[in-house]
DNA sequence: CATGGCGGTCACCTTCAGGTTACCTGGTGA
DNA sequence: TCACCAGGTAACCTGAAGGTGACCGCCATG
């Protein structure tokens, strides 16, 4: 495991995470976690996001085998993505970090007072 | 758990997480993880990172509470970082997702040569 | 005395992710 | 017919992240 105390430019694992790890991607994949959802409904759950964004992202992760894309063809054409198997093996560590988040947020926002309190003085 | 399925704009997760999967930050944070590093030490095991990204990051980490600065009052004053109870809390979901690019990133380079054969036919 | 490591700060500049706007095809309903 | 939804693509622009290089004080060693 050479990269867990050196990490040289371009160790894989670095990049990989690099592509999982930008403003998008772990939500959309949290998005679709239960139910495969049209592009639409996936833009409306996240706020703020650009259609160019999501197309992107979306893009990027069926690149990278984590959605599959869908043409619906029947009544008014549509598209769905959904999870791939890999996609949702990524689901459980992308939960644990959430859950870390949810747990130690007020212990980071107490550290923050503290910081800026000391900085202040 | 309001931010599982519907992100807002500014969701404390959200923002949180952006904080700590920038760049550097998971790096460093591995590097610290099993022991205490000076400044020089972590910078050079980061290969690429500049000095002053490398301030940014420490400064931020310890803003957040995550690690902890120490100045060595020793021979040739040096700068101690080192983990704090809380960073070493995040460092078991950090783990869960190095293991996961780990053990996957076969499969993902595989899904990225299909796409990108599927689009070149 | 000069050189080099340590741990920075500051000013500048480049890069590029991501936002904005406009436009497109095709179907649907009023 | 007009207008609107779906799911895009293309061109352009901006803000912020992050890199570069200069400089700083301090200490130690050759």
């Amino acid at each position: 495991m050479h990269c867990v105390q050196n990490f040289s430019a371009n160790c894989p694992n670095r990049l990989l995470f690099a592509e999982v790890s930008d403003k998008w991607s772990m939500m959309a994949l949290s998005v679709l976690a239960e139910d495969p959802r049209r592009f639409n409904d996936i833009k409306r759950r996240l706020e703020g996001v650009s259609q160019k964004s999501l197309t992107q992202v979306l893009r990027k992760l069926e690149r990278n085998g984590l959605v599959s894309r869908r043409v619906i063809e029947a009544a008014p054409v549509g598209v769905e993505y959904e999870l791939t198997e890999l996609g949702r093996s990524l689901l459980e560590p992308l939960r644990a970090l959430y859950l870390w988040t949810a747990r130690h947020l007020d212990a980071v926002e107490s550290a923050r007072r503290d910081y800026d309190g000391r900085k202040a003085a």
